[in-house]
RNA sequence: GGGCAUUUAGCUCAGUUGGUUAGAGCGCUACAUUGACAUUGUAGAGGUCACAGAUUCGAAUUCUGUAUUGCCCA
């Protein structure tokens, strides 16, 4: 057998994705044990694996794998999202290449192109997790379009409306004029832009040559106009209350109203509203009850309303306004002004806000219980903090404006038979909906044809938010769903904390009752160095495939969680990766160790190999329970750290040192056994991290040909009893090594030299481990003495004294500098206690055992102090 | 503008109810190297815990204010 020094991840990580996907590992039914439900933040069906998913999907295998192995019914449901948006436009740009616009397709043609396109390029993605070791149940796979999925969100849809939660109503949305539909608010992206800030006086009306002057951004929507606002209290114009303005250039009247919504330092304090034409406006027009006048059409350009400036497009009339306000006298000035203005993220067409009928979901009743049991902490937040920031958005919630003027999605169910703004019906077939039709409107004659199905789809989320009950068919059948949910984790970024999340909750409570996961975790966002956001258009993001073949799957994802802590941003560094690819050549070369020892099995054990494999399964044990903790607690990268140090400090260069046999000799059978059996509680608590190479070498370590004999579904090793009082020594032990190395290195003194080493020992002398020190330094000897050895180097640890008597060549002056600045660091450490102790309110105040603590303290560095003094003397 | 966070070593972060002269990983520096591994080993340097007050015998930790950086909402 040639095991190469280097260890290669690309030969061996497909062979084993391979293997456990034809063993059905990752395969879930329910049965009678504990189920352990995870279900993936399905990606977009059309979507490349980005780092943010690298990470997101990392941190769920290491959950998922773990729970198997504690041997839980593990079920990680992966799926993907139709994703309306993103897809659409997507499909449309592709036809716009291929001289196609969508206006010109019918609907029909147009989802043909669109289905053609994610079967294209839908579950790319998916084989991509599989690189990274993702242990999905791939049988399991879901997609948002599904012909069930899709059925459901549809009856959800109906189930809504006809509780009377959903309804109709005009609201204003982000209108892209160029793509020609409303964007979500999170397409749409709003920058810093330099403009102008105009000053127009408009004439109070039945006065004489009195003037208000309000300051805008958008002087071509005064056409729009249809009041002006002040404070109520702002003194400067308490005049002008119950007064009415008239509009510059048209000269129509429009009233003067008081709200405290105005900003008094802002501008001139005056504003006016055009509710047509602004979020902000259209809400106090509400408020005043005033007229709205809609100036734009949907391109952009003014329609009828726009009077001399119909047919231009809103930029063009701007700059004619513009002229023209300062011709006839109403533009006080003009001042540069930067504000934020939104853009389409697909078309950076400036978005204009704009009034139009839409389909909301009422969400305050609904989103009480979820609001009461994140807050309860039934659904816990990793990391809390988080719940803040729910809470706010719960308490404030706002109705769901659930459609989209996408025709890729769920077509949302109402069926219209007039032009009255009642005149609909919801239902889930052109059949049902025309007899609900011909009741509804009492025309019992009504066709087929006189209904027409409304041609908006549904807000992607619509269909998200079912996702853990839906990946279970759980709203037709309870099968499945009642053994796995409530799921779980669920590990999200805290972007999508009020999209998906908080639905989810809501949908859970009220289709199942009960919250959809017990925790949510919540990941950073994967940064570069400069601290910015990976993106495709920095094009500052490395691609993880790539990454995966340079550093192997196993070393990127330690790479990654070693600096991830929940919550946290993620600054990205290729070296992480690079750390993550030597952590596995060390475990790798730990193992080609192992196997190129000779062993003798009946040979005697050393007393060093035996205190080492003691103190070795003490350190795991120990470590096993940390983990424990931390896994609760999910601070996995603390958990990762916890076990890379374990493997190489403790078991590489402390443990493999330590039973390690001098060259060409032979290993005893014992020693080499426990070595197995611990290298393999290593694999163990690795595999989660790093499932590809732990895999690996478990196969090597042991006849492990059975499929039921796989790492991935070995049982999690028992936490046994630990020994605190040994694992102290241990850390002494290790202390008296170094400095044991410290004196040869000062000293020349090369290992092959034995020394002996005299021992004063005191209260906590590792005297358990002395064979173990004895090979780990080279000594030839230990003597136990009971005063300071003349002419020797010397140290203190604890409350013993160590000794080695100088060789031919001592530096006496390097040794007395080195114990002067020990003098140094002892006398300062002992003012301050002394400090302390001297204090007559500290003495009486603090707890008996603080005090106590500092006098062992104090006599410990005085008698420190003693042997430093006496060394000094003894050197001359 | 409102809300929520953040600030500890060159970098990324720990630091549980206040109680060792504040820890880790990486990086850095020096030295080492025929026998697992230079994707290595041994050792070392490096911090006024953002700042200013307050509480306390005692503050990185609690409180107040200021600054900083970031996120969410408007």
């Amino acid at each position: 057998m040639e095991l190469p020094t280097i260890y290669d991840p690309n030969t061996i990580e497909d062979k084993w994705y391979a293997y456990w996907l034809e063993n059905g590992y990752f395969q879930s039914k329910p049965d009678d044990r504990e189920a352990y439900t995870v279900v993936i933040p399905p990606p977009n069906v059309t979507g490349v694996l980005h780092m943010g998913h690298m990470l997101n999907n990392t941190i769920q295998d290491v959950l998922v794998r773990r729970a198997r192995m504690l041997g839980k019914n593990a079920c990680w449901v992966p799926g993907t999202d139709h994703a309306s948006i993103a897809t659409e436009a997507k499909v449309v740009h592709r036809l716009r290449e291929k001289g196609i616009r969508k206006s010109d397709l019918t609907r029909d043609a147009f989802l043909g192109h669109a289905w053609e396109w994610t079967h294209e390029h839908g579950g790319i993605i998916l084989e991509q997790l599989k690189k990274l070791g993702a242990s999905c149940d791939w049988d399991r796979t879901r997609f948002t379009m599904d012909e069930a999925y899709y059925d459901g969100v549809i009856d959800t849809f109906i189930d809504l409306f006809n509780k009377g939660l959903i309804y109709r109503d005009v609201r204003m949305v982000n209108w892209d004029p160029v793509a020609l539909t409303a964007l979500s608010d999170e397409e749409v992206i709003h920058k810093e832009e330099h403009g102008l800030l105009y000053h127009v006086r408009y004439a109070i009306a039945d006065a004489e040559d009195e003037w208000l002057t309000i300051a805008t951004t958008r002087p071509e929507t005064i056409m729009g106009d249809t009041a002006i606002c002040i404070h109520p209290e702002d003194e400067r114009f308490v005049h002008l209350h119950g007064k009415e303005a008239c509009v510059p250039l048209i000269g129509r009247r429009i009233p003067i109203v008081l709200d405290d919504y105005v900003d008094r330092e802002f501008g001139t304090g005056c504003l006016k509203v055009t509710p047509a034409h602004d979020v902000n406006d259209y809400d106090l027009g509400k408020k005043h009850d005033l007229e709205t006048i809609d100036i734009f059409h949907a391109n952009g350009t003014l329609n009828e309303q726009g009077g001399s400036y119909e047919g231009m497009d809103r930029f063009d009339a701007r700059k004619a306004i513009h002229k023209d306000l300062e011709e006839a006298g109403f533009l006080v000035k003009t001042e540069d002004y930067t504000n934020k203005v939104g853009r389409s993220e697909r078309t950076d067409a400036v978005i204009e806000p704009r009034l139009s009928l839409q389909w909301f979901l009422s969400m305050k009743e609904l989103a009480q219980p979820a609001l009461d049991h994140v807050m309860d902490g039934t659904v816990a937040f990793h990391p809390p903090k988080f719940k803040n920031s729910y809470r706010h958005w719960m308490e404030n919630v706002k109705d769901w404006c659930v459609s989209r003027q996408l025709w890729w999605g769920h077509r949302i169910p109402a069926w219209f038979y007039g032009e009255g703004k009642d005149a609909f019906v919801v239902a889930k077939t052109a059949s049902e909906a025309l007899d609900a039709a011909r009741i509804k409107s009492g025309r019992a004659d009504m066709q087929r044809e006189d209904i027409r199905q409304d041609e908006d789809v549904m807000d992607t989320w619509f269909s998200s938010w079912l996702w853990p009950i839906q990946v279970f068919d759980g709203l037709k059948t309870e099968e499945e769903v009642s053994y796995y949910y409530p799921t779980a984790d669920l590990v999200t970024a805290p972007e999508i904390m009020f999209f998906w999340v908080a639905r989810m909750i809501i949908a859970g409570y009220e289709y199942r009752g009960e919250a959809p996961f017990k925790n949510v975790y919540y990941t950073g966002i994967v940064r570069d160095k400069q601290g910015r956001k990976m993106s495709k258009s920095l094009g500052n993001s490395p691609d993880p495939i790539e990454l995966m073949n340079q550093y192997g799957a196993d070393g990127v994802r330690v790479g990654m969680l070693l600096t991830s802590p929940a919550g946290n941003d993620l600054p990205f560094d290729e070296k992480l990766c690079e750390q993550g690819r030597n952590f596995a050549n060390k475990i790798w070369n730990a193992f080609r160790l192992t196997q190129s020892w000779e062993v003798e099995q009946d040979a005697a054990q050393r007393d060093s190999s035996a205190q080492a494999i003691v103190w070795m399964q003490n350190r795991v044990n120990e470590v096993l329970m940390e983990l424990d903790a931390q896994f609760a607690e999910f601070r996995l990268s603390e958990a990762l750290m916890g076990t890379y140090r374990l493997v190489w400090d403790d078991f590489c260069s402390w443990y493999l040192e330590l039973v390690k046999p001098a060259y060409g000799q032979a290993l005893d059978g014992k020693t080499y056994d426990a070595t197995v059996e611990l290298f393999e509680s290593i694999l163990k608590i690795l595999h989660p991290f790093m499932p590809f190479q732990t895999e690996e070498i478990w196969h090597w370590i042991g006849d492990r040909s059975a499929p039921a004999d796989a790492l991935c579904i070995a049982p999690w090793p028992k936490v046994g009893v630990i020994d605190q009082d040994l694992l102290t020594h241990f850390e002494t032990f290790k202390q008296l090594v170094s400095e044991v190395r410290n004196v040869r290195k000062e000293n020349q003194i090369p290992h092959r030299d034995a020394l002996v080493l005299h021992v004063d020992s005191g209260e906590g002398y590792p005297a358990a481990l002395e064979a173990a020190l004895i090979k780990l330094c080279n000594l030839s000897s230990i003597e136990q003495t009971k005063e300071k050895v003349p002419n020797s180097f010397g140290f203190l640890i604890g409350r013993s004294s160590f000794f080695i008597p100088f060789g031919d060549a001592v530096d006496a002056d390097a040794e007395k500098e080195k114990i002067h600045k020990e003098i140094q660091h002892v006398t300062g450490f002992l003012k301050a206690v002394q400090g302390k102790l001297s204090n007559e309110r500290f003495v009486s105040n603090a707890p008996d055992a603080v005090v106590v603590m500092e006098r062992k303290k104090e006599s410990d560095a005085l008698s420190k102090l003693d042997v430093l003094n006496a060394k000094l003397k003894d050197l001359g």
